[in-house]
RNA sequence: GGAGAGAUGGCAGAGCGGUCGAUUGCGGCAGUCUUGAAAACUGUUGACUGUUAUAGGUCCGGGGGUUCGAAUCCCUCUCUCUCCGCCA
């Protein structure tokens, strides 16, 4: 969520970056400085009238104390008059205070001055691959025959167990999605995150906090019973760790990392984007989440940028990253930037890992701030990314690593595998 | 699932209708002393809103009510703890 003092102290920039994000609905930010005046208006006239009956219900207690019961009487006649306008005005207020958050509720969070204007994923900035894309030859197979092949995922039993897009992962399959957890894992705390094993359900107040509510309300799996949701990203747990909590600034920068399973319901979705492991119901992902300084959101977002790139480099694969344009970037990010790995037999990239920095748009909602040396509060900036999404990754490694006897295993993954190739 | 107790500032813990945003202790910060540190002593130490700045307003788990006035009384919800039952 915005913060309000942007729309008082800069208007223009709020239009500019909502343009730019291709949000419609323009109008809504005069109507929200509208209703900000109207607001405050009303708000100095309501406090001025809870000082006046606190200062009456003192004199009251005074008088009653000396005996003056008359006296008292007659102030208790004046303190119910400006109580009932005190109440009329109170009412308003609170109408004017959702109508506020209704309105700010639905912006999308600015986007930075160097995310490229665009509409859709087509307009995406490319901007560096690496990596080289291996030469196969004819007889190459897409990663669900080589699952089938080496009986490493059964798809249709998922279907059988659950539904389709909740794939079985057996044997060495089973056992490279472990050793891939692992690595992650491991590479991230060495690079200073702490580890976490958060819930995998969370309540109302924490979908929200990291914008999952009211936004994103149908694709999240819900129980039926607690209303909880199914974590569709590790992010959702672990950013609200810190809800509500004011941190010292000599604990920033906070560097959490977590693994956890994901669930999307993924509404709308067909054709070869589903084949496979492209897109399932339940996938697992290693995520990192960062709570900086403002100043600093930026640089950090960079070394997170370069910790992603660099774990690819280890697995081999071949990689492109790109800065999302702002129609393509999601509702709470002010800059996005996406890898993408190549799978060599289906000849698509596939989107591996989103680095994100929200800037103060998600610490806005769940009051996530620090404390200046000055003994100031305000708020963190929160960065998260992926490091990274399983399931295309496995796709790519599968299909980028086959050869005529099997799967080779990348050098840096075979001490969490335990041998070198899949047979 | 059954029975009982409770939710107050970073933590511990008082307050049970009026000057309480809240006694006190610990912790934190600053100072005195010290070559430095510790100890001791002194002071200071919540958040939100709001004003040019003062001021003012709001917040004692959430919501509602009684009252001129509520942390304090009533209702309700949520959560925590203890005991019993069940269970991996």
């Amino acid at each position: 969520m915005l913060p309000i003092q942007l729309f008082r102290q800069n208007k223009d920039l709020v239009l500019d970056g909502l343009k730019k994000k291709n949000f419609k609905d323009l109008d809504l930010v005069d109507k929200i400085i509208n209703i900000d005046e109207q607001r405050r208006k009303l708000q100095v006239e309501n406090d001025s009238i809870s000082a006046a009956v606190n200062v009456a219900s003192k004199n009251i207690g005074n008088l009653m104390a000396a005996g003056k019961k008359m006296e008292a009487e007659e102030l208790k006649n004046d303190v119910a008059k400006n109580k009932e306008k005190a109440k009329e005005i109170a009412n308003q207020l609170s109408e004017l205070e959702k109508e506020q958050f209704d309105a700010i509720i639905v912006l999308p969070n600015l986007p930075h001055s160097t995310v490229p204007f665009g509409k859709t994923p087509e307009e995406n900035e490319i901007i560096k691959t690496g990596g080289i894309i291996p030469v196969l030859g004819a007889d190459k197979l897409p990663h669900w025959e080589l699952a089938a092949k080496y009986g490493l995922i059964d798809f249709e039993l998922g279907t059988k167990l659950t539904g389709s897009g909740f794939p079985v992962y057996m044997g060495q399959g089973a056992r490279l999605q472990r050793a891939l957890i692992q690595f992650f894992l491991e590479y991230n705390i060495n690079a200073g995150y702490k580890e976490y094993y958060p819930p995998y359900m969370v309540n109302e107040a924490t979908a929200y906090g990291t914008g999952q509510l009211p936004d994103k309300e149908g694709q999240m799996y819900v129980t039926k019973e607690e209303g909880f949701y199914l974590i569709p990203t590790a992010e959702v747990p672990v950013t609200n760790i810190y809800r509500d909590t004011i941190i010292a600034e000599q604990d920033l920068p906070v560097k959490m990392t977590a693994y956890t399973p994901c669930f999307r319901r993924e509404a709308g979705s067909y054709g070869k984007d589903v084949r496979g492991l492209n897109r399932v119901h339940q996938f697992d992902k290693v995520e990192i989440v960062q709570l900086t300084q403002p100043e600093n959101s930026y640089s950090v977002l960079d070394g997170m940028v370069a910790h992603v790139e660099n774990l690819l480099q280890l697995l081999g694969l071949p990689y492109r990253i790109l800065r999302l344009c702002g129609g393509d970037m999601s509702f709470a990010s002010a800059l996005t930037y996406d890898f993408e790995v190549y799978s060599a037999a289906q000849e698509r990239w596939l989107e591996v890992s989103s680095v994100s920095n929200f800037e103060v748009f998600q610490a806005n909602r769940m009051k996530i701030r620090f404390k200046e040396g000055t003994g100031k509060t305000q708020l963190v900036h929160t960065l998260n990314g992926s490091s990274l999404a399983l399931p295309r990754i496995m796709a790519s490694l599968m299909e980028n690593y086959q050869t005529n006897d099997g799967i080779n295993i990348p050098l840096a993954l075979q001490p969490y595998f335990g041998s070198e190739k899949i047979k």
